[in-house]
DNA sequence: CGCTTGTTTGAATACGCATTCATATAGTTC
DNA sequence: GAACTATATGAATGCGTATTCAAACAAGCG
């Protein structure tokens, strides 16, 4: 005796219509070739007998589901979480519907990609997350397109959009050597991934630049986390009391703020009048008055149109010549934790900063 | 030319095993009356030929698409995305998939729900979000559950989940006049919502009944947002000036995070020192270094759980006799914001907030 | 008026799987 | 060995839509 609600399907309103079922299609298709007076009659039905067409009918149908799917990695970091909703936001407005999963650190997310394929999603999206590269070859074989974001590859046959790493660090580097530093730690994040690689490579290779020599840059692991960072740096400290660095560079947001918690906490440090401090992503949770971070921001949103805008071509068939590894330039966010830097008037930044963390309520 | 690929289908496997397509379908059905070797075989053709399940086929099949749609509200609180992140787990790790949705400040959630709708997800979990009674009837009509989370309601065709917000309101009422507060500055959230309000009644009921009256209460608007709360506290204290409260209560944690910032920057206190402060709801930001909230926790496994028992109890038609309006206490945070409150050791509690922030990473 | 062009429409069918039902096979009991 | 029972299997069908395709019809033109 379940479900005994016999769903309304198009033919009932067909029936009630005194049209044919491809009619009430053609109705609820916009561009579809129908008299005006036919349509308003199906829809009328339709309104009265509480139709609403399915969507998963239509997908079977038109082999095109309508749906991306969004692979979320680390979701302890809001930058990902930002993402997500990101995502979400700009694939609602086109119409298109949000299939999201997560992968636990350290997971394969092999099992959730599957998941996804089975759905014939029309696109994967994979977030701060290692596939396998069976998983990969699987996607091309069924013919979904799949592409990273913030995570590069060399494997040809995924398509990936990210910030620049490189540049980006290198941005801080010049920033903090400027306002004076002459030693630095970095603390890295995952070493599997290759966005730590390269923001360490970027912050080194401009300092090296700078005549900063590698005896002046200590590096320690950070384990992309808050507390991971955290705990490493207050350890680091510890033994190094009270020889301390000028400036510290922390891979991400999080993990800038996790030791902007334990150098403040543990060390009675000031930032940035004992140490310097930068992250890297542009949270929300950066902007927060205790820390105002100085950081580069990555532009989700152009990232996100751009990711979509890839998926979509190769969806349609354009298979991209070569591989296509899209990289947008970071944006310096001048804070407090590196000083001389307000280039706008504190108040003003602040004002920015308030905004910036809770949109346009 | 387009998507040349041409699917495999379970016929395709059907054919290369040797069995009937009926066969294949049971060989990926757990608990099918299936013979081992036939099963090994269809296993070993579907492998050869890449073949993925369609979920898609299957959902029309049986009328039962294994997903559910989560609409989310105010993706800019973070309650609400450790929320949906909650239940992306909750549900992966069943089987069942998310179907991501947020909602605009303010902007209604039906165009939304009836995207929901018509992809006959197994149920629908609204957020923090306002439906029309419309959508709700439509919902009853097509026979697809809805649960609200995190808001209460009056309409007897809803089940919803949430916290006490009552009794939480009123823990942290009881802590404040034990710290010594005697006059009292409540910051109020969306007055639409039940959730600010009942939290607000449960604050001064237990103030009321701990003999402070009404006199030595003030209440503002606080947006239900950082930079609404930020602003709003700034604009009374400036009124106010040097005649401070003795406590503040945020309705919700980031409203709360946004009051202590704004009370240091603009107005130089000391929290707890010269104004002691609490907020609502236990979300990672506010066990940040800088803030340590006291609070009250809501049991978000708990109440992911009991959401998703109900929907599921509903789509397995068993229509509740009356409405369910689960409600689950609250649980008390001592944090740093309320003076003499520290239940463990000082370390202790860091140690728990560190972890707290970031998982076992 | 005959012809062409263009627009609507419905009959039929495909999409890919799950399920029902009837049949066939193996296993059990007396 | 007959009479059952339990288990395996395949033929046929349904899920609800979108999309052919051909037929019907209206409009435009010489």
């Amino acid at each position: 005796m379940k479900r005994k609600t016999t769903r309304v399907t198009s033919y009932d309103v067909a029936k009630l219509a005194g049209v044919s079922q491809p009619t009430v299609s053609r109705a609820f298709t916009p561009d579809a070739s129908i008299a005006k007076d036919k349509r308003d009659r199906v829809l009328a039905a339709a309104k009265q007998l509480h139709y609403l067409p399915n969507s998963i009918a239509a997908s079977l149908s038109r082999a095109r589901s309508n749906i991306v799917a969004v692979i979320v990695g680390d979701m302890h970091n809001p930058f990902y979480s930002e993402s997500l909703q990101a995502f979400i936001n700009r694939l609602q407005a086109t119409n298109r519907q949000v299939l999201a999963f997560t992968v636990e650190d350290g997971r394969d997310c092999d099992a959730v990609l599957m998941q996804a394929l089975r759905y014939h999603v029309d696109g994967i999206v994979v977030t701060s997350a290692n596939l396998s590269s069976d998983l990969i070859s699987l996607s091309q074989e069924v013919g979904i397109p799949i592409a990273l974001f913030n995570r590069s590859t060399s494997d040809p046959a995924l398509t990936s959009v990210r910030c620049d790493s490189v540049q980006g660090g290198g941005l801080l580097a010049h920033a903090m050597f400027a306002a004076g530093a002459h030693s630095y730690l970095i603390v890295r994040g995952d070493p599997q991934g290759s966005t730590s690689r390269l923001r360490v490579k970027g912050f080194r290779d401009a300092l090296a630049a700078l005549g900063i020599g590698d005896g002046s840059i200590t590096e320690i692991d950070g384990g992309s986390s808050y507390a991971g960072s955290y705990r490493a740096i207050s350890n680091h400290f510890a033994s190094l009391s009270p020889n301390f660095p000028d400036a510290v560079f922390a891979v991400n947001d999080i993990m800038a703020i996790g030791c902007a918690d334990a150098l403040r906490a543990k060390f009675n440090i000031d930032i940035p009048g004992d140490i310097m401090l930068a992250g890297f992503d542009g949270i929300r949770e950066g902007r927060l008055g205790p820390y105002h971070l100085t950081t580069v921001r990555q532009p989700i949103e152009d990232m996100v149109t751009k990711t979509l805008e890839l998926l979509g071509r190769e969806d349609n068939g354009e298979k991209p010549a070569a591989q296509i590894n899209c990289v947008l330039p970071g944006i310096f966010i001048p804070g407090r934790t590196v000083p001389g830097l307000e280039e706008i008037a504190p108040e003003k930044a602040l004002e920015a900063d308030i905004e910036s963390i809770s949109g346009k309520n």
